[in-house]
Order: structure tokens, then C-alpha cells, then sequence
DNA sequence: CGTTGTGAACTCATTCACAGCT
DNA sequence: AGCTGTGAATGAGTTCACAACG
């Protein structure tokens, strides 16, 4: 039995306070880790935090939030942790997805590898433009959007991929919530207002092009 | 960002001092207030934080970098904090981008209107594979990569967007600065080291999904 | 040895709260 | 009166530097 917090060495981490941008970082590590794992077995901080870009410092306070699986005078055992880094991001098992508004992105995000690579499964398709309905695209048939709960609660998805024209952004979002979705990717170019509980991660390529040109005009490192 | 800090301080924003991400608000408010362009003329910080999910506070710290522009007691006035904020991210100005690598989320992006609706104007199309070259797409034949730095120069792009696979991304990167590029958007999962003053913004798909992925995991708000 | 894990210092970012202008 | 602009206070995130440990 434990107490608060009396440093048990135990599996669990005790207390998990991860900022955004530090999960991000997780993320990050977890690409180098998997390009590493054939090179090496273990590698240290210092050299991690060179593939990615930061501080060896950044890296070792990042990684303590997993538990204590740094070795001192080696390293990091790289398979190891991979798997931490999994579980504490909850992609230590495949997640499904429905996407909504089969444009153009979304092709192009149907054609794209990373997702089933990465544990993410697409597993229906749902467009409101009657002339889609029952094409078949990267393998599903585009259902309408009436079919959307039903859908989600028979596979039992719990995100969606949201790309459809801002103007209707906000109006297709509150119907994937009321699907019983619990996450929303946006590729509209709109704040989504959600309730409670619901999770957003939105976007915008022309903001990220924005920030590119801004530092070109910078011209700073 | 380093030494050399002789700015005069004339009339126009003394010392500009942005953070990535207080940039990157500047762009979420103008986005705003293009759409709020038609219902009203001024608006106060705090409808301005409404839109974006900020604090007004922060709006306002933001806003104070361009210079005094708000008017007290009444708000600031739409099309003019749009055009200083234009003016301080350097969209005041078209900006020409080359794309290389023209697979299927090349194709998508150049579907994409919202580059083109920003200011951005994508100006030539490249490909190492030999079957693609001669191909229209989006009204630009894709040309081979030893056109590269030609083209930049005779169009005097500055921008490059960067769709190959991964494994070439940074080859594919040393020969968009080796023509002149001063910015790579970035679509592979790697990360690029490039020379000083050569800016990056990666796009990472896969990881923001998993931060979707994390977020909902968590159970956050 | 070499490298982790972590208090402490430090830097950067946000919010508070209100004086000052319109 | 209303709303901005900004010092001061607070909070978050990062780096320093070194003791602890294999």
C-alpha cells in the first residue's frame, strides 16, 4: 500500500503533470527512438537531444516524468523507452477515427502512411454532399452524415478528422460530439467552441505558412 | 536572435520582441478580424479574445508590441490592427513558394485555397521522379530538381514547401538552401538541420494526432 | 569514469489590477 | 463611463550545476 507520494519504486509514475508542449516532446523522442532502435540499444540524453533539437538537460526532465529508467553512466535503454513513452501518451494501443468532409485534404490524408503506422485506424468516411454518398475512397464507402452515430458507436471510434469548409466547421463538430466522439482534429480555420470533456487539436496550414514567412521577415535562428 | 541590439527607437514599435507563440496569436487574431471586418468597425480586446480563446489581457500584451493602436474607452479599429499586424508578421507583401516533391498531400495542397487567399502564391512544382516530370498539376508542370535553382532564382521565391518522404528530406532540404530558399514548411518526420538564418516550420500530422490522442487519454480539458 | 535525476536559479510568459487617456 | 496600456505579481518552463549512482 502506498501513501501520497513517499517515491515507492513502483511501476506507475506517481504524478503525472505534463505541459502540451512537453508531450510534444515525448512524441518527438518516440520518432528518434524508433529510427534508433536498430542502431543501438541504449543511447543517452545528450544524444537523443541532439536528433530532436534540444537541450540534454530539457531531454532528462522530460523523460523523469516516466519513472526512473535512465541508467546512470549508460543511458536509455531505447526499446524500453519507447513503450514508457507509449503508455504515458496512451498510444500504447491503436485508436480509430472517423473522418468527416472527403475533399481533397482529406484524400490526401487517406493516402498518407503515418496515421496506420503510428496506431491510428480510419474506420469510416462521412460527407453531407449527396453525390459522394457510397463512393469508394483508400478502401471505405463516404456515408452520410445521419449514418454518423451510429457509425461511431458500432465501431466504437473516439476521434474524428474534421475537414470541412470553416464556415460549416462549428455545425459538423457539434454532430460528431453528439456521435460520442471525444476528440476533434481540425483542419478548419475556426475556433471550435466544444463542450466539457472534448478535445481539439486544430490545423491551419496557412497560419503555419504565416509563421514561416514571419521569421524569413525576421530573419532570425 | 543574439547580439547586434542597436534598434533605434523611433515612432514605429520601439522594441520588437514576439515569442513563437505570441506570433502565432497574431495570426489567430487576424483571422478574426477578417471575418469581423464586415460586422463592425471596432472591437474591444476582450470580444477579440472571445473569438481566439484567449485572455483579453493577453490580447492586449499582444497587441501593445505594434505600437499604440487601441483607442481607450472604445476598442481597436478592425481594418487597421489588421494591416499592423500584416505589417509586423511580414504578409504586408506577397510571398512566392516553390513545392517539391509532388505526391499525393502536394496534390492536395495545391487544392488547398488557403495559401493563395493569404498571399501565398506557389510558383513552381519539382520531383526527382523522371515519370512525373512534364505532369500539370494545379496549372504547373513539374519540373526536375536540377531546375531548381534556376527557377528559384528567375521567380525569386523565397519560400519552399517540402513533401518527400522522410528518408530524403534532408537531402532533398540541403538543395532547396543550396538554391536560395530562405524558408522550408516542412511535411516529414525529421527533423532538418539547415545553416543559420534558413528558417523551418515542421508539420508533423502523426504527432499532433497523437496529441489529440493524449489529450483525450488524459482526459483533460 | 559517465550519465542520470533534481533542487535551485533563472528566464520567459501570463495574469492582475489599476492609472491614464478618450 | 469604458477600455487600453503597463508596472508588478505570479506562474510556467528551462537551464545550471552537482550529488548520487551504476
Amino acid at each position: 500500500m502506498r501513501y501520497s507520494d513517499s517515491m515507492t519504486e513502483s511501476n506507475p509514475p506517481s504524478e503525472l503533470r505534463l505541459s502540451r508542449a512537453a508531450a510534444q516532446r515525448l512524441s518527438l523522442y518516440l520518432r528518434s527512438l524508433d529510427s534508433f532502435a536498430r542502431t543501438g540499444t541504449t543511447l543517452s540524453s545528450e544524444v537523443l537531444a541532439k536528433t530532436v533539437g534540444v537541450s540534454a538537460a530539457q531531454v532528462r526532465r522530460d523523460l523523469a516524468v516516466l519513472g526512473h529508467l535512465g541508467l546512470r553512466g549508460i543511458g536509455y535503454e531505447a526499446a524500453g523507452l519507447a513503450a514508457a513513452i507509449r503508455k504515458t501518451l496512451g498510444i500504447d494501443r491503436p485508436w480509430k477515427a472517423v473522418l468527416v468532409g472527403v475533399g481533397n485534404l482529406a484524400r490526401a490524408l487517406l493516402r498518407y502512411r503515418g496515421f496506420s503506422e503510428h496506431g491510428f485506424e480510419i474506420v469510416g468516411l462521412f460527407d453531407s454532399d449527396a453525390t459522394k454518398i457510397g463512393q469508394i475512397v483508400g478502401g471505405l464507402a463516404i456515408e452520410p452524415l445521419s449514418r454518423l452515430k451510429l457509425a461511431v458507436q458500432e465501431s466504437r471510434a473516439e476521434l474524428g478528422i474534421l475537414t470541412v469548409p470553416s464556415d460549416v466547421a462549428q455545425a459538423v463538430a457539434n454532430q460528431m460530439v453528439a456521435s460520442g466522439l471525444r476528440g476533434v482534429m481540425n483542419f478548419a480555420s475556426v475556433l471550435l467552441v466544444l463542450p466539457h470533456g472534448v478535445q481539439v487539436v486544430t490545423v491551419d496550414l496557412a497560419i503555419q505558412l504565416e509563421q514561416l514567412a514571419f521569421a524569413v521577415h525576421l530573419g532570425e535562428d
